[in-house]
RNA sequence: GUGGCCGUAGCUCAGUCGGUUAGAGCGCCGGGUUGUGGUCCCGGAGGUCGCGGGUUCGAUUCCCGUCGGCCACCCCA
């Protein structure tokens, strides 16, 4: 009989490791909501075709990581590789941005790839889509966004990678030099590059192959029309006002076809692994016309969960009970159990050790529950009153047990 | 998808130049008399040595395959 295990590339992530998910989880929520976001809820499969289009055919997540499957109807349907291709889907199946639309989203992605720490065929993603809006300062809000996203994660020393690809037209025209820059230097490419020149040009620039190779190419920033140019200069100086950090990266390319103008990522210092960015964004303008909607500027970003969790600084797990309650002996667990019921019905939140345990064996429960502090319930009860101890300080009294709740704020 | 490293208790690992009862630390459970954790002391439970096949009198140890993890490339969050 061989046991079941998870399928290659998934985590599972159980009690108690899972308190730093939901507080990642709950963080993003809270956060986007100040910024005023609110959550898109799309479908967790969608038509292949809607991929193929709306992320890129030329693209590497299109071309070999998706996970495709046949419905009993024969439809092609993928497991979302991303989201930005759905939400977008879904609003203009709805009719479309009426004004703007600022949209949040959490949840997992499926990219077929060899696994590595940080790079799971299942992971997760929370972002934001902030959809209408063709002004820089959306940019400038999403950077902030996800950077401040960082920063209450605990990850240390984040750097915000920039840069701008400009529009279609700007491209066109570059895509041309960049190509004739190649051509001339062929010999020294890569198998992988040479390819890529065909399909993709522009991501001959980020390959860790050709860095030498590509030393002197051309490079999007310098190919800018007016408009994309003042598009990237007030982004700029929209960070700069805000004190967040950046750095230009005149060859940071996405690897998502849908972006223009401006990119970014986000990139820990100290966390030194070959899957770096831990979050990642870009405008994306044409993407709403692309998949059948009315002409939409559109910003968003995405961060990648489980990235973040591996570069956070290395904390203890949070206490996530306010109380344990411990019997002082077996006669004593009928009351606590009751107590206990009353103590949740009151919002708080505690727990007790079931079965016959001695106090010690109750008190070591406690602890390792990650509980902040501990009501013995015994012969004071008599009286009214229970024995509290806080586990951090170690401290402990007699108060009456009316005065629990009050108790515990002071705690 | 390419190349490489690895797979022994819940976790981190030691070990067996192929031989008879496979170890440590941490964790877990219990105890150190009367109602107290996180430190200390004592005791206990817990292992198909990833899985399948081959070589062999005999394999956890050698070989092959497979599954899984990790690293780099690739890709991206």
């Amino acid at each position: 009989m061989t046991r079941f295990r998870g399928p290659k590339g998934t985590d599972d992530i159980l009690p108690p490791a899972s308190r730093v998910w939901s507080r990642a989880e709950l963080t993003f929520i809270e956060l986007s909501g100040v910024y005023g976001y609110e959550p898109a809820i799309t479908p967790i499969f969608e038509s292949t075709e809607l991929f193929a289009r709306g992320v890129g055919e030329a693209t590497e997540v299109v071309d070999k990581q998706m996970y495709t499957f046949a419905d009993k109807a024969g439809r092609s349907l993928t497991l979302r590789p991303e989201a930005t291709a759905s939400v977008v889907r879904a609003v203009i199946q709805a009719g479309g941005v009426q004004g703007v639309m600022k949209a949040s989203y959490w949840g997992p992605m499926f990219r077929y790839e060899r696994p590595q720490a940080g790079r799971k065929r299942q992971f997760y993603q929370a972002g934001v889509e902030y959809l209408g809006e063709s002004a820089p300062e959306a940019d400038v809000e999403v950077i902030e966004l996800g950077y401040r996203f960082l920063q209450e994660m605990d990850v240390p020393d984040v750097e915000v990678a920039l840069n701008t690809i400009g529009d279609p037209a700007d491209r066109e025209a570059y895509r041309a030099e960049l190509t004739a820059f190649l051509q001339e230097r062929i010999d020294l490419l890569s198998e992988d590059a040479k390819a890529r020149m065909e399909l993709n040009p522009l991501r001959v620039l980020d390959s860790k192959a050709d860095v030498e190779a590509v030393a002197g190419a051309p490079v999007p920033i310098d190919h800018l029309g007016p408009d994309a140019f003042a598009h990237f200069e007030a982004v700029k100086a929209g960070l700069d006002r805000l004190g967040i950090p950046y750095r230009l990266e005149p060859r940071l390319v996405r690897g998502l076809d849908y972006y223009n103008r401006t990119v970014w990522e986000y990139i820990p210092r100290r966390y030194d692994a070959a899957q770096s960015a831990v979050g990642g964004g870009g405008r994306y303008d044409q993407l709403f016309e692309l998949l059948g909607g009315r002409p939409t500027p559109a910003v968003g970003l995405a961060m990648g969960i489980d990235r973040i969790i591996l570069a956070m600084a290395g904390s203890e797990l949070p206490r996530i009970l306010d109380l344990f309650v411990v019997a002082a002996g077996p006669a004593w667990r009928d009351e606590a159990f009751a107590w206990l019921s009353r103590l949740r019905h009151a919002g708080i939140r505690a727990d007790m050790a079931l079965g016959d345990r001695s106090v010690k064996a109750q008190f070591k429960a406690a602890d390792r529950r990650g509980a902040r502090a501990v009501a013995v319930v015994g012969d004071e009860w008599a009286t009214g009153a229970v024995t509290v101890k806080d586990l951090e300080t170690g401290t402990q009294q007699v108060i009456p047990i009316e005065e629990i709740t009050a108790w515990i704020a002071e705690h």
